[in-house]
This record gives structure tokens, C-alpha cells and sequence, in this order.
DNA sequence: CCAAAACTTGACTAAGTGGTCAAAATTGAA
DNA sequence: TTCAATTTTGACCACTTAGTCAAGTTTTGG
């Protein structure tokens, strides 16, 4: 579960409610000011003063800065990995990819501070993640590209090389978090809009699946 | 030119050959330092040494390190604007798109570090050139984006929204500077590869005009 | 060659910064 | 209720950081 091993085998740690309750509230207030201000610019200070707590009591909880931000990135990767690995081998290829993208830009809707943390760490040289990317990710994502090709010799989808797919995927899908900025202010308040989530959607599935080239 | 408006018209400061020369390793070393560290995170000691100099001479050429910031962002924005703008409404649609595509990923594998530099900007928030995006840049995606729909409707590519084709092509392309850690932990050593950008080229191309359902 | 302008430097300041510590306030089980 | 364990706090420390300043050194035009 964890990125990398815990050092020790901690005892069985019951947490009581207010440690459940105070973890929880300075896990969130980082994940805010970290996506936000990157490792370096973000400040204890800023965390606990939105976690709503003195900064000594937030190191009461977590004993030190880059534990806090360990805590919030692992927290990010895992569920970010999940629909990823969820894809399945022996369903549709088209319906398992429209399902995987329609979910990611779900989450980079729901969650974009998530999304930046993660974009954050990796531009930075990924730090504390290299590892995991190198190991665990590699893995999981030489697997799926070994679905994909199969998917191809199938006659399924088109000839693609698997791993870029995957690269495009995410590519589109964190855009949409990691620059909404940017897209809010191209597109203007339509980006409000109930609809525009699905929108996004559409149009996405639309280029990935068909490409721009007219069919026809 | 600028992002912002100059604030005074200021004397024609004609610069002295060592001014060039110091104005140009700051530059340099800053788009360095503030593409890894974000702009909270660098420091003008970093930099400064990084440019070979002291920081109080450093701090000679650029009053302040947001002025420096400034300075690296400005130019990093026109240059990456340049191909952009150059999209041909006469040309042919596919090799224009082509022709864009194929330049960004160049540039994004030429200097990285401007890719991440402008990434990190508008993931703050886009402080600084906020205005310039909702201003210049939006105006700009809209003169594209009508390029793109009369294209569309000569029927000359597939009818897909131009607003969000134009975020796919930038998030695909800059997705390799601003990932490359991830990509390299996950393709291993072949990123180094001579041919690999070729490679890169030709597979996004081929997802982004073909798509990914085969073609009967 | 010389003086003025341009350039460079080290010492310094004021404002943060991550983290410690001991003492106080609160909680909860007996 | 009681008292030990848990939680919270303010004072404090060592260190980093952006930026100033006055005094030097180098360059350049006459």
C-alpha cells in the first residue's frame, strides 16, 4: 500500500477520534497548499493555519513537513491508480478505454489539487515518487500495454503504440486539472456550466477514438 | 511584446556588452532554477550561482527576483506562442496540424525546462500572466478555433470541437517535457535514443489523426 | 593617461522558516 | 470525582532568504 516500505512495523496504532478527526483535516488543508505552492513554497504555517490549528499541534500529528507531504501523495497515487488498474483485459477494448478516460476526467474534475500535487512531484524529479514510477507503475503499466497490444493483434483497435496511448490518455485527462486556469480562461465562465464536464468528455473520447481525419 | 505594459516609456537603454552577457546567464540560470524549484521554491542564491556571479551583483541587472521571473516567463511564452500563431487557414489542414505538432514536441524536447517553467505558472494559479492568457492568448484560440471549424466545415477534417482539440494537441506535446521523469522510469533507457523523438512524434501523430478505432 | 561611469563584492538587516520544549488545558476510563 | 494519558499552546532557536548599503574594482571615453 504504502509508497515505500514502513521502516519499522508499527503496533497496532488504534487511532482515537480526535487523531482520526485532526489527521484527516491537516491531510486535506496540504493537499491544498501543497498543489498549490509546490513542497518547498508551501509552509507548515499555511497548512495548519487551514487545517485550522496552531502549527505546533499540526507536528504534534506529523512529525515533520515532508512527513505530511508523503502522507498526502501516497493518499494521491493510490487512488489515482485504481481505475487504471481496474481496466480489463477481457472487456470491449473501446468501452474498457472510454470507461478509463471518462473516470480519470471525473477525478481531474473532482479532485484537481490532487492531480497538480502528483504533476508537482514529477517535475520536480520525482524525489519521492521515482522509485514507485520505476517499480510499481512500470509494472502495472508494461502489463497494460501487454493488454493493449493484444487488443491490437486482435484487429480490435488500431495499430497504436501502447505505451504512448497510455501517455496521451493521461495527458488529456490531467490537462484539464493541471491547466484549468489556463482553459477557464480561454473558454470563459461556459466552463461552469452543469454540462461541461460531459462535454469535455465528448469531445476528448471523440478525438482519441476516431482521430481528427475525417472518416469516410 | 510584453506580457504587461511597461510601466514608464522607458530612455532607449542601449546595454552594454557585459550587460548582454549577464542579462543572458541570468536568464538562463533562472529558467533552470525556477523550472525545478517553482518560483517559491527558487532562491536568487541559486540562480545567482548558477550564473556564475554573486548575488548582489545578480541582483544589479534584476532588481527583484519576481523581475527576473517575469523576464524568463515573458520570453518563454513568446517563443512558445511563435508556431502557434503561425497555423496557415490556406494550408493543407492535416499537414498544418501535422506541421504543429511535430514543433511543439521538438521544443518540448529542446528546452524542457520552459514547458515546466510555464506548467508551474499556470498551476499556481497564473499569477502573473493571467491577464495575458485571458486577454492575447484567448484571443488568439478563438482566430485558431475559427481556422479550425471552416476546416471542419469544408469537411476537410473529422467535425470535432476546436477548443478542445487545440487543449489535446497542447496537453500530448507538453506532456513529454513536463512527464519526462515518469516516461523515462517507465520506457527505461530507450528515451535516450536517438531516434525516440521521431518515434514520439509518430505515434502521437497517429493516435491524434487516426484515432484509436480501427478504420474498416 | 585619467576620471567618471559601470560593475562587483562582503557585511548586514528584517522577515520568514522548520522544528523543539516544557508547561498548560483537555479528555476519558476507573 | 480523579488522575494519568492525550492534546494544545506559546516561547524559543538555528537557519535561510530577499533585499540594502557602502565601499571597492574594472571598464571606457576623452
Amino acid at each position: 500500500m504504502a509508497l515505500t516500505r514502513a521502516k519499522k512495523a508499527e503496533a497496532p496504532k488504534k487511532r482515537s477520534r480526535i487523531q482520526t478527526e485532526n489527521r484527516a483535516a491537516i491531510a486535506l488543508a496540504a493537499l491544498d497548499v501543497f498543489s498549490t505552492d509546490g513542497y518547498r513554497g508551501a509552509t507548515i504555517d499555511r497548512i495548519a493555519e487551514r487545517a485550522g490549528m496552531s502549527k505546533t499541534n499540526l507536528l504534534y500529528y506529523y512529525p515533520s513537513k515532508e512527513d505530511i507531504y508523503r502522507q498526502v501523495i501516497e493518499q494521491t497515487v493510490e487512488a489515482w491508480l485504481e481505475p487504471f488498474a481496474a481496466i480489463d483485459p477481457d472487456g470491449d477494448p473501446i468501452e474498457e478505454l472510454r470507461r478509463y478516460i471518462t473516470i480519470k476526467l471525473t477525478m481531474s474534475d473532482a479532485s484537481p489539487e490532487a492531480s497538480r500535487l502528483f504533476a508537482n512531484e514529477v517535475q520536480r524529479g520525482a524525489p519521492l515518487v521515482l522509485e514507485f514510477l520505476q517499480t510499481r507503475l512500470k509494472a502495472l503499466v508494461d502489463e497494460k500495454a501487454g493488454v493493449i497490444r493484444r487488443w491490437i493483434d486482435a484487429g480490435k483497435i488500431a495499430p497504436v503504440d501502447p505505451y504512448h496511448l497510455i501517455f496521451t490518455i493521461w495527458a488529456t485527462t490531467q490537462h484539464y486539472a493541471d491547466f484549468d486556469v489556463q482553459v477557464n480562461a480561454i473558454l470563459g465562465k461556459q466552463t461552469k456550466r452543469p454540462g461541461f464536464n460531459d462535454q469535455v468528455a465528448h469531445a476528448v473520447l471523440s478525438i482519441l477514438l476516431n482521430g481528427i481525419k475525417p472518416r469516410a
